[in-house]
DNA sequence: AAATATACTTACTAATAAGTAAATTCCAAA
DNA sequence: TTTGGAATTTACTTATTAGTAAGTATATTT
């Protein structure tokens, strides 16, 4: 794997999670890189095939953090506070998740773009639904009404959580973290 | 008031709900109302400008249904469901609200844009806590934790679920609209 | 009737966008 | 030592962007 290619993605991440799809340009990557604009089109021909793969390798990521916790027989309070971490570590980077960013883009992305979305989304749902599932079971959770829903309710909590803390200036995430996990205590 | 500021108000609104603020122009805005480019500049110079001016009416809208709900006597409970209609009728036309919109592309927003929009987000989520608070108080409604976590965790229900409903391609908003309300039957 | 203000259009600018074709540099294998 | 491919730059195109200066038609006021 090339490294420039690897920079054009991290780059490409960054700008996403922190000024949008639509406000950044190949420029920003090529001049932040000290490449050409033509560079950045080598490894990623169109806009879109970078925004691609960007949410391809964000899913990939996911998949290998649940691979990890399963391995290592955590708890289901244990893997759903890891999970929240990465938005506490987002949160203090000023940084929103790639769903979050790329969310109410979704009518000016192309359809690989969107159906990637699509599936990471289906994907964390249904993962957070089946942890709460189990957690339920074992009495490790308490919460009314459909596992389902109760991970909407959550993951949506730590979706606009970002976004609202950075409209109202909140360094800290404390308060939704907190208040979720409170939520589920028996 | 002029019909013609009124109608690109209007539309810029739409724009910003259905494909962002980076992502509308204009161009939009003139060709769809069939006059030129400049007429737009003539009522909001710059774009910034305009996008203060939305985001100031929505807040004037939401004070109207404030003043509204309590000149009425509504009780906590109508309250809450009536500011939530809201969001069920957004999610019907495939519009994020307005907060939701702009969260995202905050970074690259002016100062202007960006405190409006602070405002506006601190004066829901008081009026949320107030509401949650009183209902709490009365009996109305049964929650865990400060009413004002409890607002921000119910406010980041509404703004996310919008987004991740047209991720999902979901027509309905009533798996949140139901789960929430269901959370705070006594 | 003349002056003024409102609501635009015409016709532009300068900057930036994504994207491309062709040339070039550089390294490794044959 | 040549050949070939990978990684880039050069130099460009076409389209779109926000924004502006100057002009015009229409209505309103003086």
């Amino acid at each position: 794997m090339s490294v420039t290619r690897e920079k054009i993605m991290e780059l490409g991440e960054d700008l996403i999670r922190t000024r949008g799809y639509n406000a950044f340009s190949y420029q920003d990557i090529s001049s932040e890189l000290g490449i050409k604009n033509a560079a950045v089109h080598y490894y990623f021909p169109s806009k879109e095939s970078l925004g691609t793969s960007i949410v391809k390798t964000n899913m990939q990521r996911f998949e290998e953090m649940v691979e990890n916790l399963q391995s290592r027989n955590f708890d289901e309070w244990s893997q759903l506070e890891t999970f929240m971490k990465i938005y506490v570590k987002s949160n203090r980077e000023l940084k929103l998740c790639i769903i979050g960013s790329l969310g109410p883009d979704l009518n000016t992305l192309n359809e690989s773009i969107r159906s990637e979305l699509k599936k990471m989304t289906e994907r964390i749902l249904q993962w957070l639904s089946c942890i709460l599932k189990n957690g339920l079971e074992k009495g490790i959770f308490s919460f009314k009404g459909d596992p389902k829903d109760r991970a909407l309710l959550i993951f949506s909590n730590m979706v606009a959580g970002l976004q609202l803390a950075r409209i109202l200036e909140k360094t800290d995430f404390k308060a939704i973290h907190q208040a979720i996990l409170d939520d589920l205590k028996p």
